[in-house]
DNA sequence: CTGTTAGCGCGTTCAC
DNA sequence: GTGAACGCGCTAACAG
């Protein structure tokens, strides 16, 4: 049987209560006491038993989650996976709240954690927008004791405790792989359709794409970025007049708006054969990649961000340790053969 | 706050004792006084705390893995996997034990499930050998109420309640695809190293990965299929054979045994221009990798099988639902950009 | 500073 | 058939 806390107090010689003081790291015991009852719980290898505790103490962790108002399909989903995780909060204990702030924009996200620095979530995952002044809030409140999560999109060189997103340079690198391999042999140029340079995200994906374009396909060249603003229209416009280029021979598309990509290609491409990788799963995409249009995805999963930054928060706010590699998001990489 | 059994008692005009009896399901109440217990769990919205509940009944949930005695990367990490999971045992109530049997054999499996259905897991994960009499005693043990979960490699036709694993057809056409497009307009011939023809994961890959190739790439021939029992030393012998056929341009290694495969490619194919795509990242894989001795590397994550079948099993002992997408294995493609 | 006591939500004897 | 009472491992008043 496991030691329990009578099991150590007894050994210690003390009482419950200055077991639990000790076990919680509160003031109001003597040095000495406090060494009697740590040298019980290490020698009888006592493990405290948070389930116990949390019934105890009626525990629960308020968890706030901070989005950006983009109406594209990814954020959508990813709302909708936090709906999931609300749907599951009695059974984990957790009372979730979002905010949604207007995108790109810092002072409005830093106004929003000021607020909360103000309250008592136990956890703030957010989908960072990239500034100094964001970090600045943030790194404030994790020294403040704040467990904080960024999601999707990090915050460059902040404390924040975990990043639940995928490695977009990696990615960046994987698409330029991929293209290159699919494309063999051949030459010609690289259209990349972006959403913003603005966003680290994208930044890193074109970083991560153009060092291995130019380090091993010195065959392809990459035309000059077009900057869709994640916006259908917007990238139909673009991805159609570059389509003029008859030398293009392949697409990146990092962002999001792909429906407009995949419109153009539609519409100007059908004697073409264009290699084309996108981002992110989604009706859109899986359709284009089923009947050809687009060669492979790459994709984050949403639903895992959002358990995972969950499970993280949770931990933190308890001391815990996490799974590392439990939380590590992968690039998924689709094919018209393993979609889900 | 939430409603709890007290709340019920009051609300049905019972006690404590009759509603919990209600709520496990235990004899000794009568019909009219169960309707009125279950009125009032369903107008209260009454959810069970599982916690409470495991806590008060001082709960473990004994699992046992049954694993094949294969020397191979792939199992030494499932091994290790496991191990990680009994370190977190005393946090996740679990007790788990592994019992080893010899790779390829029906009768020893069943041997093993014969004995274990004599005694009292909730719940058992094995890596199936997939024939009609494992399957049968497997579906018996499902009808008698045992948790059963395959592992890594599933059961025909089995009544077995989850599978943690990646699905084999997919995998495979993921592989012919990946091979077919990174070849190009290259035609040649494939060859093809499987472990053995009696696991039920690498006939599917086998089956995915030629229909694919059939159907799309009509330029590339397979060979037949080299069986190296997972093992390095048969696989290396029947490779570097194999490589004396000089119209090989394409190997897809399905099964494990991966350490003599890249050491005959090493030797055997310094001057050619091969494509390779194999199963299991392991050291020897990944190093294979980066050095370019393989293209792509096809993995299941053996930590997220193992954690699955753990949160399967303990759900399926509970009576409970379990979140469909975070139990789902995805295939991993790793390209030398995107490793963890 | 330390100990006593009464729960948290639930399961399980026992009597009735 | 049904209910009262106690305990699971831990925390939180309140005394002392």
């Amino acid at each position: 049987m496991r030691p329990t806390v009578h099991d150590i107090a007894a050994a210690a010689g003390v009482s419950l209560a200055t077991v639990d003081r000790v076990l919680n790291q509160r003031p109001g015991v003597r040095s000495v006491t406090r060494e009697k009852v740590e040298a019980a719980i290490r020698e009888l290898g006592y493990i405290r038993d948070l389930a116990a505790a949390n019934l105890a103490k009626g525990r629960t962790y308020p968890l706030v989650f901070i989005l950006p108002a983009s109406d594209n399909s990814f954020m959508h989903g990813l709302n909708a996976e936090i709906r999931q995780a609300i749907v599951r909060s009695p059974a984990e204990r957790t009372d979730i709240r979002t905010i949604e702030v207007p995108a790109f924009d810092p002072a409005a996200l830093v106004a929003v954690l000021e607020e909360l620095s103000r309250g008592k979530p136990c956890g703030i995952a957010m989908v960072a927008t990239d500034a100094p002044e964001v970090c600045a809030v943030a790194d404030r409140m994790v020294r403040d004791g704040f467990p904080i999560v960024t999601l999707v999109s990090d915050l460059t060189g902040s404390l924040r405790h975990h990043y639940a997103g995928v490695d977009n340079i990696a990615a960046g690198r994987t698409a330029a792989r991929l293209l290159g391999r699919f494309l063999g042999p051949r030459k010609g140029e690289i259209a990349v359709l972006a959403g913003s340079m603005l966003v680290r995200d994208h930044r890193e994906r074109l970083e991560g794409f153009t060092s291995v374009m130019a380090e091993e396909f010195p065959g392809l060249a990459i035309l000059p970025v077009l900057e869709g603003r994640d916006d259908p229209e917007v990238a139909h416009m673009l991805v159609a007049d570059a389509l003029g280029n008859a030398g293009i021979v392949g697409v990146y598309s990092l962002g999001a708006g792909n429906r407009g990509l995949i419109r153009a290609l539609k519409e100007k491409a059908v004697d073409r054969t264009l290699t084309v990788i996108a981002h992110e799963l989604t009706v859109h995409t899986r359709a284009a990649l089923i009947d050809h249009t687009i060669d492979a995805i790459l994709n984050q999963d949403a639903g895992h961000e959002v358990r995972s930054a969950i499970r993280v928060l949770k931990a933190k706010a308890d001391g815990l340790a996490v799974i590392e590699a439990q939380e590590r998001i992968r690039l998924d990489i689709f094919l018209k053969d393993n979609l889900p």
